[in-house]
DNA sequence: TATGCTAGTAATAACTTACTCACTTCATGG
DNA sequence: CCATGAAGTGAGTAAGTTATTACTAGCATA
């Protein structure tokens, strides 16, 4: 669990840390991810975690801006190759599930981030980082509704809840078996039924 | 907050806690959930729920069950008075919707429960509540394919996956604007989708 | 090599949590 | 009407939480 302790310069420290966080959450509720946890995990002395962050809440902050911007990122670099509206919302979509598999502890701390009751600096960074994702989400559906691959008729509003919607089941799935191989497995059937919902009709 | 203390039978002390946990999971974080926090709403003090509850795990496992009866039988009787397998799918959805914007404290206990890195009672609780919930859509969908209303190609498994999703993404809606009224609001369109995804080919 | 700075330690303060228990209050049947 | 058992009180405990701080170790460079 902790090796032995190596010098960082503040900036790695930093970094390792969130890179901590984010594992841990893969592993437990991200409720229970106290400071003495990241600390062990670490290697390091729980009070030296304070060196580098001045509360819990900014390590916490630290992390909910590393997600967004690699979720983002990845998502966007994924939309632009591809060659239509609907090839962009799957590659987003399998990206996103990419990211998910290979950190499961992000859609947790999410979506417990969400539920928190005081108004946190972290909680309005996922409300923003959503919010951005879907207005991404929209644009691409415009697009596609535009040129005719999905459907005239679509309400992208409702489109956009679904596709985080699909994705949150299949999170939801994965903690179900305990096992977060499965989600990869699953995905390409639930967006096919979802590709369907907002498809042109034959 | 905290009425004057009136004597009641146990049993409707434990129902009188379970009520209390449900409304207070509406109002804030599942884990911020105390048995302090629960004592005060009843107008109790804390030790008296252990007159009742051996453990705290004790009062969560009552209030899961009472989820679980509860949710599944209305949905069941949402489901039996439908004329098409299509149409009783729409009534639990939205049976299920209206629970959730009555109870708004309950999808977010649930989730809460299955993020829990320990395996107790309350957990599997809630794994097997949703599989019975899976089941009971499978069949739906069957029954639904067999007649022809639904895609004769349906993946059932993944429907069923995505069904739940299409909840929990509302959910996450309600909890993205704070506000649980436009879950009522959104989960027409947002079932139209998935009605559509599932639906046969016209 | 000496010096100054940064990172890390370890003890602890201040607080919160679930749970306990000796005692008190209540309500109800003989 | 009062004895008795159940419900409730409130003070307490042990364990665990974030955060603070006096001190130490390690690194860089003048």
């Amino acid at each position: 669990m902790n090796e032995r302790p190596q010098h960082l310069s503040a900036e790695e420290r930093r970094a390792a840390t969130v890179k901590a966080v984010v594992d841990l959450a893969a592993e437990k509720n991200p409720a229970e991810i106290t400071t003495t946890a990241i600390a062990d995990r670490m290697g390091l002395t729980q009070g030296a975690l304070f060196r580098h962050f001045p509360t819990k809440e900014a390590i916490l902050e630290a992390t909910m801006s590393w997600v967004g911007e690699r979720l983002l990122v990845s998502v966007d670099k994924a939309a632009e190759g591809a060659a239509s509206p609907a090839a962009a919302l799957e590659a987003m979509f399998m990206t996103h599930i990419g990211f998910v598999a290979k950190h499961p502890g992000v859609p947790r701390m999410l979506f417990g981030e969400l539920q928190r009751s005081d108004e946190t600096l972290a909680k309005r960074m996922v409300q923003t980082m959503i919010r951005q994702y879907e207005q991404r989400l929209r644009r691409v559906m415009e697009a596609g509704k535009a040129q005719g691959e999905l459907d005239a008729e679509l309400d992208v509003d409702a489109a956009a809840v679904l596709f985080i919607g699909t994705i949150q089941g299949l999170v939801m799935q994965s903690l179900l078996a305990g096992k977060v191989s499965r989600i990869r497995r699953e995905a390409p059937a639930v967006f096919a039924i979802y590709r369907r919902g907002i498809g042109a009709a034959q």
